[in-house]
DNA sequence: TTTTGTGCAAACTGTTTGCATTAAG
DNA sequence: CTTAATGCAAACAGTTTGCACAAAA
């Protein structure tokens, strides 16, 4: 059976800062910003919340990889955009998600043998520091 | 000035090797492959082109991450499954792939102030195998 | 008191890199 | 001849794990 998931310092203090963030940090990010509430965090403390908390499903691992992992505090539905250049990730909120997403399930779903469960939409794009940025394309 | 890039037996078979798939290998699935007729190939080559590749647009580099990246040799649109219990990656083919992308970035770039390049879409669910794994889900 | 979580360091895994050598153009 | 690509091994980066101790229930 399941078990118990516990309230520790860390795990409130992770999940409150990742929530504090729109961007969309890595476990290392977190970890530094983590360590000034407080000093003796490990790493590995840091990955094993990140784990625990998306497994619980109140942290969003996101899925567009680069090299590092990410993360997410807001579990609510919206899409990302990755910057090709610099690697940034940016939320996008759309009133209509939910239809856009039934739009597309409706169409994949006589197509496969998978029992659907989830659409992940990510736009790949350049963010507007790297598009003003004339000289990095050549 | 870009540089010249290669017609090289390695690059030609490792090219071959990922177009016969519909796996979506990781570099090390395909490493094993390519080796049955390149004895002496090494890892190294084996990502150095197909990041060359991707680069070149001819192999596309699959955005699902799970630990490792995967590759397909398929670059014309079409989108992936993955499953969220063993991690298999499957095709989606839909006659109507632009008009939902359109769909989707229509929607999309009123909202962002990046320049939009690309939507990939990738859904989740369970594949028929672990669907019937009955004893999985517990 | 039992079980889960922590810090730390070491291990692991996938990927990249430096270098001497080989091959393509 | 010049430059790009290869094989190999060593380095690297991000992540995971084992363990002794601490904290939560």
């Amino acid at each position: 059976m399941k078990k118990l998931v516990r309230k520790t310092k860390q795990r409130e203090v992770i999940y409150n800062e990742l929530c504090k963030l729109t961007s969309h940090p890595t476990a290392d990010e977190l970890f530094m910003i983590v360590k000034d509430k407080l000093p003796r965090v490990s790493l590995g403390t840091i990955y094993r919340n990140l784990e625990i908390m998306s497994e619980e499903g109140i942290v969003k691992k996101i899925e567009i990889c680069g090299k590092m992992k990410r993360f997410d505090g807001n579990t609510s539905d919206h899409l990302h955009v990755k910057c090709i250049k610099c690697g940034k990730i940016e939320d996008i909120f759309l009133d209509n998600f939910d239809y856009i997403n039934n739009f597309i399930t409706n169409f994949v779903k006589d197509k496969t043998a998978f029992k659907i469960m989830g659409c992940d939409i990510q736009m790949s794009g350049l963010c507007s520091d790297c598009r003003n940025d004339a000289l990095s394309f050549n």
